[in-house]
DNA sequence: CAGCCATAGATTGTTGACAATTTTATCTGT
DNA sequence: ACAGATAAAATTGTCAACAATCTATGGCTG
């Protein structure tokens, strides 16, 4: 999931694996470009444009823009067509806001109901990060952090809650994220991960909600300080 | 919004009004008739089918597909087909888990942004559904009830919150509410209903938030029991 | 008779063309 | 030169046919 990847395989299409429908292949394709901003924020967004680059029709092409509009990555009106969303602090705060409180929501249930095997690989994930971060390597940075996140979700047990953070809210956090990235303090955050862990271990659902709290916020004020930066210029 | 509507309304598409797309009305009537349950809860859901029945092609009917599917009324699975999504207890349980957690959310912050004007609208809507329900006019009940939660959540002013509660998690919930339907505890419900808004007319987005998870906690048992005893037929 | 394979039917995925709407460019009059 | 109306171009919405995939039926083999 986190391994190494040519850039190159996350913006093309191939068309072998036909496991997956173009439309799954397309929404992947044009999903990374707008979260690395290949696709500018604003920018508008030609349905034409974007199937002939990937070498399929209209249809799906059609289909992946839908599933976009539903995750904010793009902002569609009817018969004018689509753009990529805007970046703003406004919602930037907003959208952490409602995440705290979700992610806070996850660690309670996750004391409660985490299984002795997720608990294990959650602590083989510290273990890896540490080890990386030990040896300079800051490539998987990024990836490591939202693998955390993820895992704690999981864990929760609730379907709804994963849909909602997962299915909904991450991607438009991954694309502020990815473009506001600082190179971050790898560090304490990674002590903060192996906290919250630890808490969640005990079953303090209480205690692990709070330092996740603490934690997105950390991670808040460090995206909207370069999203600030950002805009000035 | 609310207003009384001949039943065909919602399950027919008028091809006249061309502001809305054709999506867009397939999308309205196929989910009216799943919350309805005229679409049967797992029942098979076939595209050719339900494009002939409103007269449209296959192409909007697959666009207004995809939105069920995000709204978590079907369930898709690629090339294989779509069903009616099955209510369970536990995903009951799960669904008003996270919504108890997101409207607290939404009372604690509307007591410190909600508008004047809102606050007006929102007592007139109360003593409008006193008044409904002293003349013993069940009718508008449940929309009422929705209406209540609708404006709360939006006096939130976080536009993620409503996104996500009336977006996503509202549809299947009203699917669940309208098939698992009590007489309800209409004289309650509205007292409770009046004690949340004057706790955010007071600022008091603590109370408020507790008065609200209480009353949802209350709709869920309800609705729970009545779940159980559908089930067990 | 049970279980497996092959074929036929039905359903979904995809395509390219057409219709409806919006956006851009052009023209006219003041 | 500018504002508004008109026509052309571009873009989205919709359709019907075709291709790929799954499901069900029937026959075969052990």
């Amino acid at each position: 999931m986190s391994k190494p990847m040519a850039l190159d395989a996350l913006t093309t299409i191939d068309k072998e694996t036909p496991a997956l429908t173009l439309a799954d292949k397309a929404l992947q394709a044009i999903q990374t470009s707008i979260i690395k901003g290949e696709l500018a924020p604003g920018s508008k967004i030609n349905e034409q444009m974007l199937a002939q680059r990937y070498g399929i029709s209209r249809g799906p092409t059609r289909e992946a823009l839908l599933t976009l509009e539903r995750r904010r990555l793009i902002v569609r009106v009817p018969h004018v067509g689509a753009r990529v969303a805007q970046l703003s602090i406004d919602e930037l705060n907003d959208l952490y806001r409602l995440r705290s409180v979700l992610e806070g929501m996850a660690c309670e249930l996750a004391a409660q109901h985490i299984t002795p095997t997720a608990l294990i690989q959650l602590r083989r994930l510290m273990d890896s990060q540490e080890e990386a971060l030990a040896q300079g390597d800051t490539y998987f940075q990024q990836d490591g952090d939202v693998d955390f996140h993820y895992r704690i979700i999981r864990a929760s047990g609730s379907r709804h809650l994963q849909e909602t953070l997962i299915g909904n809210l991450y991607h438009l956090l991954r694309m502020y994220r990815y473009q506001c990235t600082s190179e971050a303090r790898p560090t304490k955050a990674i002590a903060e991960h192996r906290c919250i862990v630890e808490a969640i271990a005990d079953g303090d659902g209480e205690l692990a909600s709070l330092l996740m709290r603490r934690h997105i916020e950390q991670g808040r004020r460090n995206t909207e300080k370069r999203l600030k930066a950002l805009q000035e210029e």
